[in-house]
DNA sequence: ATGGCCTTGGTACAAGGA
């Protein structure tokens, strides 16, 4: 079983991309972030003609969230129950014998800001939200846009980004705390190359440069890890025409 | 260098992203 995340910054730009990428890669499941699309504009016909069906939790202009997949989904939450919030982040599905959980975490913007603030508060909620879930489906898959990079060699310039957005101790004690649940960064169970990168910056040639960080992530819980064959991040939909800023990242599961 | 690029909404540029 393959799953999959993709921050797309907007379907509509992207929706061509992706269902190229549906078809060559083949996940059963992929998680779309930044669809920037209401719910009434998701081109559930466009998924649908190429054989899958897809959960939108979306809003106008900015955030929104999607599950795409090849089986029915069930069991469907939007956002994070309990926590009230205007704006769209979280999807989360029971796909077969998973419970898929697709999150767009915030931007948090700058340090000490109102939004740091709410990336945190956001993040403590989510936690305790999947603390029953776990306990509700321990076959658990937390996969999206986390906007934090766990660690230095996440970062293409760790000097440079010390202290910065997706950088600060408190994100990566928030990624540290998602763990505790007993979850497990798929992408680092496996040897990878040095400078894996999950976004690189429209501006300043950062693709070409390879300068980016790796903010896209796959958790997977203690009962998936044993089942986990690999995790890959695909860089090709980022070197072509009109690409989103973000890399699709994959993982490989045993049926089992 | 408080920059650079991209998307949306709306039709000029501001907000947001990371």
């Amino acid at each position: 079983m393959r799953l999959a995340t993709w921050n797309v910054n907007s379907l509509s730009v992207r929706l061509p991309q992706v269902l190229d990428w549906l078809a060559t890669q083949s996940p059963d499941v992929l998680a779309l972030q930044e669809t920037k699309l209401t719910d009434e504009r998701f081109p559930h016909e466009a998924f649908a003609a190429a054989g899958w069906q897809a959960q939108c939790f979306g809003q106008k202009t900015y955030n929104g969230v999607a599950l795409v997949s090849r089986a029915p989904m069930a069991d469907v939450v939007r956002n994070i129950p309990g926590f009230e919030d205007e704006q769209a982040r979280v999807i989360a599905a029971t796909i077969g014998t998973l419970r898929v959980v697709g999150a767009y975490f915030p931007n948090g913007q700058e340090p000490g800001s109102a939004k740091f603030a709410y990336k945190m508060r956001w993040q403590d909620a989510l936690r305790e939200w999947l603390r029953g879930e776990l306990a509700a489906q321990p076959r658990l898959v937390l996969m999206g846009d986390f906007n934090v990079a766990p660690e230095d060699r996440d970062v293409h310039d760790p000097v440079a980004w010390a202290g910065q957005i997706h950088c600060t101790p408190e994100e990566r004690a928030q990624f540290q705390g998602l763990l505790a649940l007993g979850l497990h960064d798929a992408f680092r169970l496996f040897e990878q190359a040095p400078k894996s990168w999950s976004w690189w910056d429209y501006r300043n040639l950062a693709f070409r440069r390879n300068q980016g960080l790796r903010i896209d992530h796959i958790l997977v819980s203690d009962a998936l890890r044993g089942q986990v064959r690999a995790c890959s991040i695909d860089k090709a939909p980022r070197r072509s025409e009109r690409p989103s800023d973000h890399a699709p990242v994959l993982l490989d599961l045993d049926a089992g």
